[in-house]
DNA sequence: TATAAAAATTAGGTGTGACTAAATTTGCTT
DNA sequence: AAGCAAATTTAGTCACACCTAATTTTTATA
């Protein structure tokens, strides 16, 4: 009973624990075992053990609950998944669909350090190839559900940018040569039907109300929450 | 008598061996288990398991040496883990002497391809940031036999830094704090027969032309090519 | 060349995280 | 509410990679 802290088996029940949680679906020994490719009984086993670190509450024959400290360290895994995930597409060029098993494997690595600077060379991204939102340094995410795709409103709405979708090079330098930043609140003065770029008026940094129009490809990459 | 290939320990062993064969020094049970910090018991139990996979010749009290597959394996692990160090130091802006034990880790992830992708996003780079050669994708590097460690230069010398020999933290932040880095271009204004150290002329990061004297234990520990 | 010291191996054990098979608990259905 | 099926837990193994202690082999030296 007197476990060193953080093994990779360990980790992954903490992770399939989460993954199940968000999806609303009880962490049963069954549902685990399945997630894990396990037997009912290692995961009963491993359940104990995760009880004894304080991972995770449990009481027999009736599943796991994160506890405060496992969840932190369950969102620390799926921020690190998902860092590795984006740069893989966005730098090393993968496809959002080659990368998942790869990115398991590199979420176990340990280093703190490692994974901060991943993300600030990578310019802080809110989301993932699959559009799932990364946690930042704190565990803090943006809920996905409140926001929009930009090209979705309508005239007269006014929004706020939240996220956006890749983190290529290229894209974060467009984003940079048009002002566009994380909370920029900007309203939609028109909406062009012809080439479905958006007519927007915001203020810039010195606080100097411009109207740029942005591209319809533009918009479809930017996530925005409505006022 | 049924291993599965490919386990974070048998790789380290092999690296291990790789890494005394190429200081000249035998791959003994002993000179290993220090290199492992484990005990030979150990050492002699992993070197059976090695030898039934074909990746070690090995004769009880005589040692272990890399077979052909066994040689390409330890190169491909020497290979990822010298990229992902390259990676951090140019790419995410680690010093180098930060990187190597997160390397240990990540040169552990299993995919071909994400090598490959990063060898190519860092532009197929041949050194490491410790000066030591990256093998390429067939295993192939450059030979270090056309450097010469710096203490054999002789006055009127103009030669660059190609590399370092070691790499322990210590050496390595007190190169940091003399601004030696890879690429240096230097000229050797006088040896100093007292003691060995030599007078050197470069330019530092600003461009500013500095003159320092460089110890006779360091400038052994250089590599460089001769102008 | 005999022998002591050093190095390596063997023998037997430990912890982790899997497994199977058997026993127990839960919960559904009538 | 009884009984049965599904889910879960318990009990007992196994492989891996480590350990210690005891034994054997090599080597260095007197």
């Amino acid at each position: 009973m007197n476990y060193s802290h953080k093994s990779k088996s360990r980790q992954d029940y903490l992770k399939a624990i989460l993954s199940l949680d968000l999806k609303g679906v009880k962490a049963s020994t069954s549902s685990i075992s399945e997630k894990l490719n396990t037997k009912p009984a290692s995961v009963t086993g491993m359940f104990k053990v995760l009880s004894d670190l304080g991972l995770i509450e449990y009481k027999p024959y009736q599943g796991a609950v994160l506890t405060q400290s496992g969840s932190e360290e369950a969102i620390y895994l799926m921020r690190k998944h998902r860092l590795w995930e984006t740069f893989m597409v966005e730098n090393l060029g993968f496809g959002w669909d080659e990368v998942h098993e790869v990115a398991e494997q590199l979420e176990h690595v340990e280093s703190k350090q490692l994974v901060d600077r991943l993300d600030a060379y990578m310019g802080y991204p809110s989301f993932d190839p699959h559009g799932d939102p990364i946690p930042d340094a704190d565990g803090k995410m943006i809920d996905r559900r409140k926001l929009v795709q930009a090209h979705t409103l309508k005239e007269g709405d006014v929004a706020s940018i939240q996220g956006v979708l890749g983190s290529s090079d290229r894209f974060l330098k467009h984003l940079g040569d048009l002002s566009i930043k994380l909370g920029l609140v900007f309203k939609v003065k028109k909406v062009f039907e012809f080439d479905g770029n958006l007519l927007v008026e915001f203020n810039d940094d010195n606080g100097r109300s411009k109207e740029h129009s942005w591209s319809r490809k533009l918009v479809e990459r930017l996530l925005a929450e409505i006022k």
